[in-house]
DNA sequence: CTGTTAGCGCGTTCAG
DNA sequence: CTGAACGCGCTAACAG
């Protein structure tokens, strides 16, 4: 027994206890003190004393890298975004990490900066994990590349007895075992772009983001549908690009006031491009509502922030979070969404008060 | 091999492929695929052609908990914290995830939502989960009880080869095995109140937070410190609690303007409390700085949106989640912070448009 | 260069 | 009720 003590003292300075340390304190079997700590199998009254004793004397703490392998492991949910600093991913990492936890579930983080090579990287490392779940959110090149590479993740993944959960991301296709959590992307832009129209505005500027990538690109079908629907040409004048953060659509804006002020409502891809565009439109001196609307999307924090407080597009973050998490974990169960792998959750327009008519004399402005 | 097939094919209808697959079909033993893998011992040429291939057939991948277990495995950062939806918090996430992706860890988060029971299930987790380093960061009430169970877990996590690490906690005292990474938060609150004795305010409300938890006091007596340099007596009707959410901030400011207009000044102990209030000043007819002079606490994104941009403390939030990290892995390297185990970061004002001094005649209230 | 043997910590047989 | 033996997937030691 003495060895064993010195065994522990003269290698790693630092050892965790083991079963096998419990065991010899407490003078029982191994399997004994197992049997304790799952309790569901008949142990005497003493002897169950003496091993909880030295289970608390040890300061026991099962390996959970042991009892993956035993079978019975560390079961977590693994998810991968662009920054957990912008708000609308905040949001939906809340809503992941609230339902991992209530189904007892840890949950693996990695950021990819919108990087595909670091999303494969930390792809990997998660499928290595084990993790029950992986899901995804954030744009992307919707590109053939791209669905090659995600189709064979995730059958690996789906071999691995994991799943795989796109959000916000269209699906791969037929047969590709793959689950989809979408929110009415397009429909919410046709919606406020509707809203723009029906005050009398003709000339709107869609401003932000980059149509390569899939929510920018389905925000702009919104767009130019609710333009066709109200009869108005598309022009290509009207769209200007803008990273995701409010510098540079502060910059973008200020150069396109520069340019021309031909338009008399804006349409921001993103609450957080709306508050870069009004710090530009109010140093130019122009007045939201009063001189341009201006409208977001996501209902983020900064939408009512800003003043004039931002009308903008609800969209359910927190809730696709949640979705996520269920639709993975309830995948071959027997809860609400057993077998179901495509789920489409609703937006709606918030009025707030960063919308008006067209001031009097451009609502038909020079073509 | 077709047997083989079957094999994979009846049991579980999911299972990835292990070494001993590859290494069947390679027609190799084991150890020789991990040498492939390792890439660390000579193979030959041939031999190891036909692993790769059988690797890249398979799909092969590692399985981190059988490494872990053999003592190689899945180094894991993990951390806790009370909402990933707030600015500073996510920011600080940030800064944990990009240093842990540098050293090539893997990053597992737990909200806590504030519950002390929350975070000490969390804690067990990660300790089972055998993680490199456990952060913490995020307010608490400082008492017994809190420093027992954290010194307790403090031991437990070293005696395991763990690290753990808090953030803009207090220190436990001598002796604990805990490495603490602070701000100078009592600075920054003394610098801003000092700002706005310097314009001539001589009655500032104190808003929100709650002294019970310690960022809280520590603002606190930055404030009451700047109070005594200045010669101004300390008033406790001058001190309003609130919670830390845009709402409830709102809520008791109006509850408070409506009781009385006895101040000219308000710090607020957080950027977004600070948003809180001003709209609830700006709803009662009060200019901002005009009226009243109003400073927030963070500089995370609501100091920028708001208007007047608000005049704030910076926090450098994401270089203490980088700093953490270093700490907690260099801890006993050779590293820029080897050994150390005690840091504190800066904290500076950052002037921008919401201080002005008092309207004429209100310098000096009446008592 | 390669295969055999052993063991990480745990849970599950299967005998007593 | 309890212990001995086995194996999860992997790597490190030791043979050849």
């Amino acid at each position: 027994m003495t060895n064993d003590f010195r065994k522990g003292a003269d290698g790693a300075r630092h050892r965790r206890a083991t079963l096998k340390d419990v065991a010899r304190r407490a003078e029982v079997s191994v399997p004994t003190v197992s049997r304790v700590i799952a309790g569901d199998y008949p142990v005497a009254l003493g002897t169950r004393r003496r091993v909880e004793k030295a289970l608390r004397e040890l300061d026991y703490v099962a390996n959970t890298h042991a009892r993956a392998l035993r079978g019975h492991g560390a079961k977590t949910v693994a998810f991968i975004l662009r920054d957990v600093r912008g708000q609308a991913f905040a949001q939906f990492a809340h809503g992941i990490e609230e339902e991992a936890s209530r189904w007892g579930r840890l949950c693996l983080l990695c950021v990819s900066g919108g990087d595909p090579v670091r999303e494969l990287r930390a792809l990997n490392l998660m499928r290595q994990q084990g993790a029950e779940a992986v899901i995804i959110i954030g744009s992307i090149v919707d590109d053939e590349a791209y669905r090659r590479q995600m189709t064979e993740i995730a059958r690996s993944l789906d071999q691995a007895g994991s799943r795989l959960v796109l959000c916000g991301r269209p699906p791969l296709g037929e047969g590709v075992p793959v689950t989809i959590v979408e929110y009415e992307n397009e429909a919410g832009a046709h919606a406020v772009t509707s809203r723009l129209l029906a005050a009398g505005h003709r000339r709107i500027l869609l401003f932000g983001g980059d149509v390569a990538f899939t929510t920018s690109a389905q925000r702009f079908a919104g767009y130019r549908r609710a333009l066709t629907d109200y009869g108005v040409p598309y022009e290509e004048d009207l769209v200007v690009k803008a990273a995701f953060d409010r510098g540079d659509a502060y910059l973008r804006m200020r150069e396109r006031l520069a340019a021309a002020r031909d338009f008399t409502a804006v349409f921001a891809l993103t609450d957080v491009i709306a508050a870069g565009a009004l710090r530009a439109l109010t140093e130019a001196g122009l007045q939201v509502p009063g001189d341009v609307s201006l409208v977001g999307y996501d209902d983020v924090p900064p939408a009512t922030d800003l003043r004039p407080l931002l009308t903008t597009v609800h969209v359910p973050y927190e809730e696709m979070g949640r979705t996520a998490v269920q639709l993975a974990l309830d995948h071959r169960g027997s809860g609400r969404f057993a077998r179901e792998s495509h789920v489409l959750l609703g937006t709606h327009v918030v009025f707030r008060d960063s919308v008006a008519p067209p001031p009097a004399g451009t609502a038909r402005a020079p073509r």
